[in-house]
DNA sequence: TTGATAAGTGAGCAT
DNA sequence: ATGCTCACTTATCAA
């Protein structure tokens, strides 16, 4: 028993190293823990080992320069994004600049022609009050002739 | 003589073909143009003529490869710089707004009092003038404590 | 045919 | 040993 045992375990040994090569295929064998590959490496040549162990790197290297290549166009991709992002934003803040400096301009303008009217107020309460007011709403109504807001005194929104 | 001159003719030829593949450095071969290609493969076997093109195709597709290589980095560089570029520019306009927004709070102000006062002017004209203009003075002053501008009518810079 | 590019291979570096 | 990246080769596509 125990001979036929050993014979036959040597032999089965023999055999399977003998079909166990071939039959590793590119997944199997680049999916492989280090461990895993010892055991098949069990009754092979050292050349048959070494050439396994490099058919192994080659795969791996496969996959490492494909990562590389994704990992590449990805980053490319990454800062087009980036890029667009940052145009938006320089977009949405000169918009904001305009609108703004429409605004303070606007702004300039009541301020002024309220500014006019309190010096004509101040300086000469002995003319007749009526028509300095009258005055002054007539160069309102002129500074911002596109706006909505035509009342003298409102608050600026 | 004749016979001589044809002998060492030929002999010449074949001896030049011999020397001349051999001869030719890749940077030779990659910057010949077709007719230069063409006048040294006089001579040569059709295999070595098949052997000659594919080296010089090989060595092009090598400049090739160069090529691509570096564009692919000074694109990459050139999205960088316009990245840079963006972000320079967001920022001036972030400042430019922040500057403007307070312009703009500080010009509100200016204009609530002005408008306060002549509000007291106008609508009471019977009270003393001196003290509504001392009062409107005492308030501007404290809406922009922090700036340069005092005046109480002054133009807003 | 020429030029460009994706995929695969080996060299070499770093961990 | 493993993973990454560069330079090169090959296959393939477009002009």
């Amino acid at each position: 028993m125990t001979t036929h045992f050993k014979t036959s375990k040597a032999l089965k040994v023999k055999k399977e190293a003998g079909e166990n090569a071939p039959a590793l295929s590119d997944d199997e064998l680049v999916a492989m823990s280090v461990r895993e590959l010892n055991q098949h490496l069990r009754g092979l040549t050292k050349e048959d080992v070494v050439r396994l162990k490099q058919r192994r790197r080659t795969l791996k290297n496969r996959g490492y320069a494909a990562s590389c290549r994704i990992k590449r166009v990805t980053q490319k991709e990454e800062l087009e994004r980036q890029k667009t992002e940052l145009q938006q934003e320089v977009d949405k803040l000169a918009r904001e600049n305009a609108s703004m400096r429409l605004e303070l301009d606007a702004l300039r303008a009541k301020y002024e022609a309220l500014q006019c009217f309190a010096r004509t107020v101040t300086r000469g309460p002995l003319s007749p009050g009526k028509v300095a007011t009258t005055s002054v709403i007539t160069i309102v109504k002129s500074a911002n002739h596109n706006n909505s807001n035509q009342t003298p005194f409102s608050a600026p929104s």
